[in-house]
DNA sequence: CTTTATTCGGATGTTTTTATCCGATTTACT
DNA sequence: AGTAAATCGGATAAAAACATCCGAATAAAG
């Protein structure tokens, strides 16, 4: 569905989340520690969260990862996705043809129309903010 | 969402199908040329679907591709996924956690259950002589 | 029996995605 | 000023996906 890299930055940006609720900030090294994700590989897509205004990045001591509590309660996992995948998940057609559309459809345009608006819908309903709900509480999990 | 394979298989199936209805078989030569898709990589896709039982490949003059009208009927388009892409579209977690499930499941997990479920059941629910009948009307098209 | 029209199967090449490495830069603290 | 803790950015490597090539095998028709 997603990319790797797009699952490693929505694991990676609730993390982030979660940690700035409680005030903290957190390193490249302790994040993909905790996401369980290749640490080399999650730096290249922070700094693309972090070019996007998603996260905020800080160099030096006492430095790392962060995000303001508005931020959190407004960043959709829909604004992350886009600013890893792109558009790729919402444009295009469901059988590759470029120009696929309800004038000229393909055989299942319809059928994928709805399915995509149910997962663009998804994505643009769910903050990160409610993404950290359960994992305080212990009822979900960002690894394994 | 799918692999270009997948997109291939799915295209180049329902126009065997089309023709196979009108009694006609198929060259691999005609069907990359009517659903615009690389030829050779087009062969080793038809090759999945034929080792799957989904089409009948002949070889040798005359020969080609081509499918019963009981198998167009019964066929799906879950089943072709499924033949190219194996199992990858409906297994797996949505941020790609290894172990996510119901009893640990991540922080989207309900929530993708819920659209891969409809997913699977389009695909499912959509066998290829339904793709073929908006072909045949021209309300539909397989290149472009 | 030869030619022609086909798919099959293995080897190979290209492109994209995924992943790593390492020096440069920035910042805080002593 | 010096050192340690961080991210940044460019180069490189590895793996997977996408795609091509070509000889072998098969079957029909002349």
């Amino acid at each position: 569905m997603f990319s790797k890299a797009c699952e490693y930055g929505i694991r990676a940006a609730t993390y982030i989340a979660m940690q700035s609720i409680d005030g903290r900030r957190v390193s490249l090294n302790e994040i993909s520690g905790e996401i369980d994700s290749p640490t080399a590989f999650t730096a290249k897509i922070l700094q693309q969260l972090s070019r996007n205004g998603i996260i905020d990045a800080t160099k030096g001591a006492n430095g790392g990862y962060g995000m303001s509590s508005t931020d959190i309660k407004k960043t959709t996992l829909s604004q992350i996705v886009f600013a890893i995948d792109g558009d790729n998940i919402y444009a295009g057609c469901g059988l590759g043809l470029k120009e696929c559309n309800a004038e000229k459809p393909c055989p299942v345009h319809d059928k994928f129309v709805f399915i995509r608006d149910n997962l663009r819908q998804m994505l643009e309903n769910t903050s990160l903010h409610e993404m950290t709900l359960g994992l305080a509480t212990g009822l979900t999990y960002l690894k394994r």
